[in-house]
RNA sequence: GCGCCCAUAGCUUAAUUGGAUAGAGCAUUUGACUACGAAUCAAAAGGCUAGAGGUUCAAGUCCUCUUGGGCGCGCCA
């Protein structure tokens, strides 16, 4: 936490530099990385921030300013330099740096973790989502490791965090679904029947109807909506586990559509005629619509139609107002960039409901596009032309897929190439990273065969670890706080998996320059807590990315 | 036609959300294993951040336009 004490501390300073100048306006200061050659902790952008306000001389105001805070700030500051262009570069004290190990080394698999900044504030999260009408594909796996991923951030940062799946077992699809089980089935009895070719095509279909026909059941007693559903949510679940993705909650579309109260109206009903009563909605062409127009949509949308079917609109607004009735605070839905045209509406209708809109946290995932042989290949549920997750994982490795799919920010879209992730799966960062684990690991069981290393954290000298390449590898130890920091401001969970090959990399030049087990026996304490210090944050950035750490590889 | 997203080294990409000389990995070239794991390290080379304007002390990042790509525009879900 190094960054946030040195920021607490300047900012105090900062304050009482601008109140005797008069000014009560606060800056959002940035700490920056100073470049490769200055020789520098940190650097600050306050002086010209404060320049452009006064509308003096940036270089007057970091003198003064450098001087101030190396008078109050003396218990973490040793040097305060100023650049040509006005930035003032930070060296922090080694005693703060070295700090950082004690925490790691105390709060462990919970460093950097904040349960009383956020005082458990309840999370919705909702993902994934698909329809259940076949496998999950590599569309879902992005979505799954993006959502899964970020509710373990949040969960770490102190949020009550709920993982929900919205089950859409209603409508035409499930029907179709149903109607492509049983033909199967027929066909299975030896009965001549086309396969329509608006129907599920996919092999999984075909699977369901044998297990049917095995249990030798009369096709008159068989609910094929009910048993195909069953098998799907099976696979739809099993894949997931062996993705490391579990949900809290699986919410089944019915409960708003079809299950009716003591009045015999259902959710959708109620929200509807709560719309309609509040002339939020109108009735034109016998049809029921919502004034979205009015709320930043970009036209007036059918929440009824003309033949008394609800639209999936409807449902919806039903479905978030259920959210929200269970309490919780802040709603994320994870979509994939292809319903990005349904955001606008559905915060419409979560501002109509009296819900505020920015409560509701909308991010989208640009597509996951597949290249096999060099070619793309086009993916649909309904033609059974589609990579499933499954056997994407099973080709590459969970650990890898889930790595995969974290390394890009979710606003570009990520080419998949089976061929090349295949190819490179022994080379893939991953590994990378889990090595050093390894590695760390192997070197602390040598130690546990020596009789003179020193274990209480008090005895220590962490003074000792004052070689260039013990300090970065510190730095960035602590630099975990940041990443935590910048995920949720983003709410991606992509710069951790940069962070954790960048801590890798600085490990590894550590591992070259500085022997850990030596016959200094102060040293070697030191370095083998340093590199216990590392074990923790890999572990915990892993665990954060649901990536496995094994000790040996 | 309208709207949303993207464009960074040969390839895959990062950049602490407006900060200093744009960082990595793969591929290429060169060097390093008789001490803790060479799945590693050291070094070289590779960039007008698609293009043109603008705002700013400061732009890959913000604004406008252009080009190229992805996606979406139903009383479907």
């Amino acid at each position: 936490m190094i960054r946030q004490r040195v920021l607490a501390s300047l900012n105090n300073v900062f304050v009482k530099y601008l109140n005797n100048k008069g000014i009560c306006d606060s800056f959002n200061f940035v700490l920056e990385v100073p470049p490769k050659n200055i020789d520098a902790d940190f650097a600050i952008n306050a002086a010209m921030l404060i320049a452009k306000k006064l509308k003096t001389d940036p270089k007057i105001i970091a003198k003064e300013l450098a001087e101030i805070i190396l008078k109050e700030t003396s218990n973490i500051i040793e040097k305060a330099e100023i650049a040509g262009n006005g930035f003032i570069n930070l060296r922090v004290k080694n005693e703060v740096i070295h700090k950082t190990l004690e925490e790691i080394l105390i709060k462990k698999n919970k460093y950097g973790s904040m349960p009383e900044k956020n005082n458990g504030k309840k999370i919705l999260m909702e993902f994934v989502s698909a329809n259940p009408t076949g496998p999950l594909h590599i569309g879902h796996g992005r979505g799954a490791a993006i959502g899964d991923s970020l509710a373990r951030i949040l969960k770490y940062l102190g949020y009550d965090v709920t993982k929900e799946y919205y089950l859409n077992d209603v409508g035409n699809q499930v029907l179709v679904l149903a109607e492509s089980t049983k033909i199967r089935y027929k066909q299975m009895t030896g009965r001549e029947i086309d396969f329509p070719v608006n129907h599920y095509q996919g092999e999984y279909i075909i699977d369901i109807a044998k297990r049917l026909f095995s249990e030798g059941r009369d096709i008159n007693e068989i609910d094929f909506k009910y048993e195909t559903m069953k098998d799907i949510l099976k696979t739809i679940k099993d894949d997931l586990k062996g993705f490391a993705v579990e949900f809290d909650n699986w919410f089944s579309e019915s409960k708003i559509v079809t299950v009716e109260d003591e009045n015999g109206e259902t959710k959708v009903d109620e929200v509807c005629g709560y719309l309609l009563a509040k002339k939020e909605a109108y009735i034109k062409d016998e049809a029921l619509w919502l004034s979205s127009a009015k709320f930043g949509d970009a036209k007036d949308r059918v929440l009824r139609r003309s033949n008394g079917k609800y639209t999936y609109l409807a449902s919806d607004a039903a479905y978030h107002k259920n959210k929200f009735g269970r309490g919780f605070t802040k709603l994320i839905n994870l979509w994939g960039a292809d319903h990005h045209g349904y955001v606008a509406r559905i915060k419409a209708c979560v501002e109509m409901l009296g819900f505020n809109r920015e409560a509701l946290d909308i991010i989208l995932y640009q597509l996951v596009s597949l290249k096999r042989n060099g070619q793309s290949v086009i993916m649909s549920t309904r033609s059974g032309k589609f990579i499933t997750l499954k056997e994407v994982i099973d080709e590459v490795g969970k650990d890898a897929c889930r790595f995969f799919f974290l390394l890009r920010d979710s606003d570009s879209s990520l080419e998949f190439d089976l061929e090349l992730a295949k190819k490179h799966s022994s080379e893939n960062p991953v590994f990378y990273i889990q090595y050093v684990n390894a590695r760390c690991n192997s070197i602390i069981r040598e130690g546990e065969n020596r009789k003179d290393i020193i274990f209480n954290i008090e005895a220590i000298d962490f003074a000792l670890l004052d070689t260039k390449e013990e300090r970065n590898l510190i730095k960035k130890l602590s630099a975990f706080c940041d990443t935590l920091a910048i995920s949720e401001k983003t709410m991606s969970p992509h710069h951790f998996t940069t962070y954790l090959i960048e801590l890798a990399d600085i490990y590894h030049k550590f591992y070259e320059k500085c022997r850990v087990l030596t016959d200094n026996k102060s040293l070697t304490s030191a370095r083998l807590k340093l590199i216990e210090c590392v074990v923790i944050i890999i572990k915990n950035g892993l665990d954060l990315l649901g990536v496995s750490a094994p000790d040996k590889m």
